[in-house]
RNA sequence: GUGGCUGUAGCUCAAUUGGUUAGAGCGCCGGACUGUGGCUCCGGAGGUUGCGGGUUCAAUCCCCGUCAGCCACCCCA
């Protein structure tokens, strides 16, 4: 053993890296259906940007040192501090409603565990300068249309969304005062993962009463439209951006459950979290609005390459082999060797895909790598057929073989 | 950061109450097989039993520490 990678840091062999790129294709493409641009940032950024905008339990894991011109620098945990600041030096200049997207690796100083290491990719996609609720419908159904991507259906993944200011509101409603809704806020946030006598201590020792008690629990108990209902105004916006997504027909992935409460502090709005279905995962992906973060309207959502790899590996929509090969190629003796590299050249500008052996073997050996390559043919170039000027085309699935003229081969055909 | 469980070949696992040279399957390399792959058979390489210490005539096995992994908590990108 002569040591691995840091512990939460992962070494991506090429069957990794392929389900790693396949991540990345997908991401990108449903990004640019959506319309959305891709921007990037450092990875490395001064350790202020951090203390100062994000929350104090993601500045607890940050993987900050000091570098050799003493400055104190972090690895970024996440990508909304960066975004905020390109965005801010340029609001001027920028169309809006700003739709960008980017595939950051981010880094965080914590115990690993499954589905939880010192570094991720996530998919980041913002909108910017725009307040309509379509604006979340827009970012829920792109995260529901990945998904989709990826081959899963609505009964793989649900989309559970929420909003903050119906949740407060209703909290309001039934008598919590202001100084209370973060204890209310943390306890809704848990009550499907905590005990409820947990819970309840919870609100005890921040000064609950009965009464105030059990109306969190009502509160965190609504679905649907008895949520949109109870909160009346409050609730347009959250039913609108619901009704945006039944109407592009992916209502059967959407639920209202007011549950959904999202860690991060500077969420103000509409928040929502995307599910494996089966629960054995935690949140696939998960945004919101952050309005008050810039000058401006704003909205995002995160999704991390490590859950949803292994959903995808649960699943099986797994891609397999990263290249195919066309075709690999074999020199019989040593005197078709100019032979089959004149022809695998001329295949390789073609564009064709062609390995062949590197070093002389018996045909047995190289069909053996040619078919251990899943090479979908094999060329077999021989003293007997170079006389005619033709060379077998093996089907290494079918198990077939033709003769084919050499002149063909080299302009790229196969038959 | 707290607690629990687990560390034997690249992978999955064996190894009598502590007993001598730590085994098997899969995978890898080679051969049977010098113009035809997948099958079969044979052979080979690959281990400081995570690391360090302790108990013992003797430790993969028992004890302590440490590191790593898994799980739960904390928390969540």
């Amino acid at each position: 053993m002569q040591g691995k990678a840091l512990p939460g840091f992962r070494d991506f062999y090429p069957e990794e890296l392929t389900l790693r790129n396949h991540i990345f294709a997908t991401w990108r493409s449903v990004a640019a259906r959506y319309g959305f641009e891709e921007y990037d940032g450092p990875p490395l950024e001064a350790l202020d940007l951090y203390t100062q905008k994000s929350g104090d339990e993601i500045v607890q894991q940050l993987y900050a040192f000091r570098d050799k011109g003493d400055r104190d620098v972090a690895l970024r945990p996440e990508m909304t501090p960066t975004l905020a600041r390109m965005v801010a030096a340029r609001v001027q200049a920028l169309k809006k409603p700003i739709r960008w997207f980017s595939i950051p690796q981010l880094f965080r100083y914590e115990r690993q565990q499954r589905g939880r290491l010192r570094e991720h990719f996530q998919l980041n996609m913002d909108i910017i300068g725009e307040a309509s609720p379509l604006a979340d419908a827009e970012l829920m159904a792109a995260a529901i249309d990945i998904m989709r991507g990826f081959g899963l259906t609505a009964s793989d993944v649900q989309l559970r969304v929420s909003d903050r200011r119906v949740i407060r509101t209703l909290l309001t409603g039934r008598g919590i005062k202001e100084a209370q809704l973060e204890t209310a806020f943390a306890v809704i946030d848990r009550s499907e993962r905590v005990p409820k006598n947990v819970l309840e201590e919870m609100l005890r020792d921040a000064g609950y009463g009965k009464r105030e008690t059990s109306a969190v629990f009502d509160v965190a108990a609504l679905r649907g439209q008895d949520a949109l209902k109870a909160a009346s105004e409050t609730g347009e916006s959250l039913g609108q951006a619901v009704q945006a997504l039944e109407s592009m027909g992916l209502g059967e992935f959407v639920s209202i459950d007011l549950t959904i409460v999202r860690g991060l502090a500077y969420y103000t709005g509409i928040v929502w979290e995307l599910f494996d279905a089966k629960k054995s995962l935690r949140a696939v992906a998960g945004g919101g609005r952050y309005d008050s973060l810039l000058d401006l309207p704003a909205l995002g959502f995160g999704m991390g390459d490590v859950v949803l790899g292994e959903l995808l590996k649960e699943r099986g929509a797994v891609p397999k082999a990263s290249t195919e090969l066309g075709a690999f190629l074999i020199a019989v003796g040593g005197d078709d060797m100019p032979a089959m590299l004149q022809l695998a050249h001329a295949m390789r500008e073609r564009g064709i895909a062609v390995e062949y052996g590197l070093r002389q073997a018996g045909v047995r050996k190289q069909l053996e790598l040619a078919s251990a390559r899943g090479a979908a043919r094999a060329v077999i170039i021989g003293p007997e057929e170079r006389k005619d000027g033709l060379a077998v085309v093996r089907d290494l699935r079918a198990g077939t073989e033709a003769k084919v003229p050499l002149d063909k081969l080299l302009n790229g055909y196969f038959d």
